[in-house]
DNA sequence: CCCGGATCGGTAATCGATTGCCGAGAACCG
DNA sequence: CGGTTCTCGGCAATCGATTACCGATCCGGG
């Protein structure tokens, strides 16, 4: 077995709880006993065992958090910055993905609870049927929803204004002289996604009646973008295709590149998200930057703040994202090299 | 407070023994006692306490992932399938990105025995550096290494077999008429980079004195990748410029069409990995797919073993990959569309 | 009818830490 | 110098489960 406090105490010559105390420096020991302490601990190689002070302590210095699909990079993006953020403070993540899958979510939530996380970090995969878990889990623990709030929900959020977002592409469109325009994106069953949606549809309706060239709704996925490349195709292209990520855009920009279509000469596309890859396809994607980095950080920010209670009322943190300029929509007029 | 098994045992009746057993079905209760454990548990919510049990089974359900860089989408890839897995026997990933540092490898490592994970899947981050920090950790738990093997290590492993995905992209290659070639990797401080380096060298010393026209050694990144375009321009284009990375290829892909580069025309590209983002540039990546699911599943089968101690020997798993031919290896001889 | 063994519920020890409380001695104060 | 307060080590309770062990009951066989 590993060495345990019992086995310091008793190398040091003195009470387990004098070893405790000379270790995490809780209360103050006489010096010549905590150094003789720190000597017998390091000498044994003592790692005190967490399992143990977690259920003493009532506090795991975890944090859980569920994201929808690990594979697509927006969210590893986040990750990393909440998991970089946490071990600065010496807590460690948790993570589970729920493919997407509501039920799939429920049972992670359900297993970081028993495990006693301090907090968790949700990106809901679903607006209205991840909400009883969620408000449920909430009750429980500290949680901060990121990108996404599910309905009815009063918690800590940290997002982007996707709103605003969606304005800076159509205008930056526009200004590009496009008049008709595609929507594809994921059913908007989520708070963000139906945002921006909204965003699509209103924007698309002051320009003119006939703006908006149709709508295209499955999922965060560039296999989604594939398939509406061909659809869109077989429908007659529209000035612009708005995409409702950087996934599906690159799965559009591909397809339609293979079929033989210039972008940004024949259509303009954009994504949203500034994915890394996005700067990788060839035209270069036009998107949205969202902060992710700065989204994981804030997140974790909130949550210590949950933690040390240092805040009554829910709090909102809305960051503002950025538009990104690249080949997917360079001036139509100006066909490239 | 939550819901204890004092409680339950309380409500129903009966002793805590009882309730345990009851709920655990490790020694047999009286139908009618069970009946009543169980209502009462389901009355009251109890939700057993982790870390309780932990402590008491000295099993904690978890296992521990140490990845060298989250946002790189092969190793979140072999994440999806390993958690996917681990969630079919009811344990828990705890995972750790590493920043591609020794040090924080070591942190993040040290950090997962003491929360006493019951196993440890690591992809290290170097093959010497790293080699230390592995070998203590399997002195205290169940290790597999996955992708690379550290120095001096006599553990399990699972991963490809490189040399066998040299092959056959330069046997490729060498169909498609190319004769001088280029390597742009990271340095070979892991296992798996070395041998794609080895396999590199000898195909090519084979070929001719001549053939090898320069191996660009930096790291798994996009930026490489775009910073060697660069280096390969100003020094002259081989035939073909073969990527120790789908990452660094999309990279050098991208800045050598910007440069107005033809691939495949002016010059073949290959990768290595087949990342979901290889089939979405354009042209499309001809690499050598790891079967990354497959690779998770297998890293948990092996652990499951040794958990179980099923197996007392080292278990090596090399997989082997196969070869994916796409655009930027499409015949030079007939430029497409 | 008695005895051996099986069955099953309960008591209490246990996992390894932290910490409330007590008391011995030191320090301080008037 | 006596009394009050402070300091600090140790004992033992505690966190919430699991489980070794004990003993009561029941059953079947001889």
């Amino acid at each position: 077995m590993a060495v345990t406090i019992r086995d310091v105490a008793a190398a040091a010559g003195v009470s387990t709880a004098t070893v405790s105390r000379a270790l995490s420096g809780r209360r103050p020991v006489a010096p010549q006993l905590a150094k003789s302490v720190l000597e017998a601990s390091e000498r044994l190689g003592y790692r005190p065992n967490v399992v143990a002070r977690s259920l003493r302590t009532q506090s795991t210095g975890t944090v859980g958090m569920v994201i929808p699909r690990i594979s697509n990079p927006f969210f590893p993006a986040i990750v990393e910055a909440v998991e970089r953020e946490l071990a600065s403070d010496d807590r460690q993540l948790l993570l589970c993905d729920s493919q997407g899958s509501v039920a799939t979510e429920g049972k992670r939530i359900t297993a970081l609870l028993a495990r006693q996380v301090d907090g968790l970090l949700v990106i809901a995969c679903e607006g209205t049927a991840s909400s009883p878990t969620v408000q449920r889990a909430a009750a429980s623990v500290p949680v901060v929803q990121i990108d996404r709030l599910v309905d009815g929900s009063s918690g800590d959020y940290v997002g982007t204004d996707n709103e605003v977002g969606m304005r800076l592409l159509i205008e930056h469109l526009r200004d590009k002289g496009a008049s008709t325009f595609a929507f594809v994106s994921a059913e908007p069953t989520v708070s963000s996604a139906r945002v921006r949606f909204d965003a699509f549809r209103r924007a698309t309706a002051d320009v003119s009646p006939a703006a908006s060239r149709g709508e295209l709704l499955g999922d965060f996925t560039y296999e989604w973008g594939r398939e509406c490349a061909d659809r869109l195709l077989a429908d007659g292209l529209p000035d612009a295709v708005m995409c409702g990520a950087d996934l599906i855009a690159l799965g559009l920009l591909s397809s339609l590149t293979a079929a033989g279509v210039r972008v940004p000469s024949d259509v303009l596309v954009t994504g949203y998200d500034d994915i890394g890859f996005a700067s990788l396809s060839n035209p270069q994607l036009t998107t949205v930057r969202q902060p992710m980095e700065e989204i994981g950080v804030e997140s974790v920010r909130l949550l210590r703040a949950r933690l040390e209670s240092r805040v009554a009322s829910p709090q909102h943190r809305v960051l503002l994202p950025t538009l990104v300029v690249r080949g997917s929509t360079a001036s139509a007029a100006t066909p490239s090299t």
